[in-house]
DNA sequence: AATATGTTGTGAAAGCTTTAACGAAAAACG
DNA sequence: CGTTTTTCGTTAAAGCTTTCACAACATATT
């Protein structure tokens, strides 16, 4: 049965709490505590997770580092994904340089551009920029299992063709385009976070 | 009346959409084209814009650039945001020199850092890292709307109670926590999109 | 051993969002 | 000038998600 998308989005939330957990040492937690942190309701913690099974103990809670190890496997992050970045400007840059990735599993394996001055830089010891000529091969050679795009929103879907053929299998897309793809996208365009949030700002109630 | 969420994350979907089309050249677009862009129901379109008013024009669609407008004046991106950057390591030096926050009406007037290293900084021409400890007179000085928040997730809590009193009325986090605020937050979790990329990866059904 | 307290997992109800359907308006055409 | 085609705005229905409510179980307490 398909689990319902806002329930995965909240997959990766309760894992970060979770591991923060772990590091204070807490070893069991309540779907009322996790509520409480997370700003949701308890149920709604409950039902989310009985979508993947039964992992709590009545009268007692969840086991943060069992769980934790579940949640892990249901996200498929217990085997490392290979990631290439594709476009070495700022965004792109940043991520390839950004720990937090190979924290979570995820090890960039290359970075990708067209601009022959950049090509053939050292981003991190080990980490050139590869030209976006060689993409296809790097693939088929070294493998990668997903690819950050970000480049500028003109080239995106050719790029996006592009990854696909040479046998990418999910794309996390920072360029403000939505893409025709045959495989799973990821949207993060950064000015719509701050669209929303102006919005926001303008339209809350007045609190005191 | 109250806009639903789902809604307001589509408007600045809506509003590049528009962009791009205007730049092509195009007058006036359906409901249904929008919608074959956007992988999205014509229907959904129309009941989204019609939480704002009436746009368009029967038997004939929507002016592009009149909608556009109205979708500019809709998320408050008339008038300029200014916007602060909270976080000089990767991301926060990334957002800090990125382009297309300034023409989409985000412009990053300071950044601010601990490390002593890195305050006087210059990461673009007349934007130097300043010292945290003045934020508070900074803002009070200058002022600032939105903050963007780029720091470890073991201090991100703290900075965004200095923020708030600080007078900031939004905060983009890029930081994996979930914050207790009394202002309007958007979070940007870029390892928690790649997990729930991956789960799709994972679960997606075969295609030929 | 009986009682009190705490917490899960789940079926049913409530609430919310998307989609379908259609009348009304605008333009195009013969 | 009436008919056909197109497309909007809106009401109602369908579909989906969240919340409630409670039985079932676990532990602690007297």
């Amino acid at each position: 049965m398909k689990v319902p998308r806002p329930v995965i989005k909240r997959m990766p939330v309760y894992y970060r709490c979770l591991e923060r957990l772990k590091n204070e040492g807490v070893k069991y937690v309540s779907s009322q505590k996790l509520a409480r942190r997370l700003h949701l309701k308890d149920s709604q913690i409950r039902k989310d997770l009985s979508h993947f099974g039964k992992f709590g103990k009545r009268g007692v809670g969840y086991e943060v580092e069992s769980l934790l190890n579940d949640i892990t496997k249901i996200l498929g992050l217990h085997k490392q994904w290979k990631v290439i970045v594709i476009g070495a400007g700022n965004i792109g840059k940043a991520i390839a340089r950004f720990r937090a990735l190979e924290k979570n599993n995820f090890k960039v394996v290359a970075v990708f551009d067209t601009d022959k001055r950049k090509i053939g830089t050292e981003l991190l010891p080990g980490l050139k920029i590869l030209d976006m000529a060689s993409l296809r091969d790097f693939v088929g050679r070294e493998g990668a299992d997903l690819a950050i795009l970000a480049v500028p929103a003109s080239s995106a879907q050719a790029v996006a063709n592009d990854l696909q053929k040479a046998g990418i299998r999910g794309i996390l897309c920072f360029a403000p385009v939505t893409l025709n793809c045959a495989i799973p996208v990821e949207y993060v365009d950064i000015t719509a976070f701050l669209k929303t949030l102006a919005y926001s700002v303008l339209t809350e109630k007045y609190n005191v």
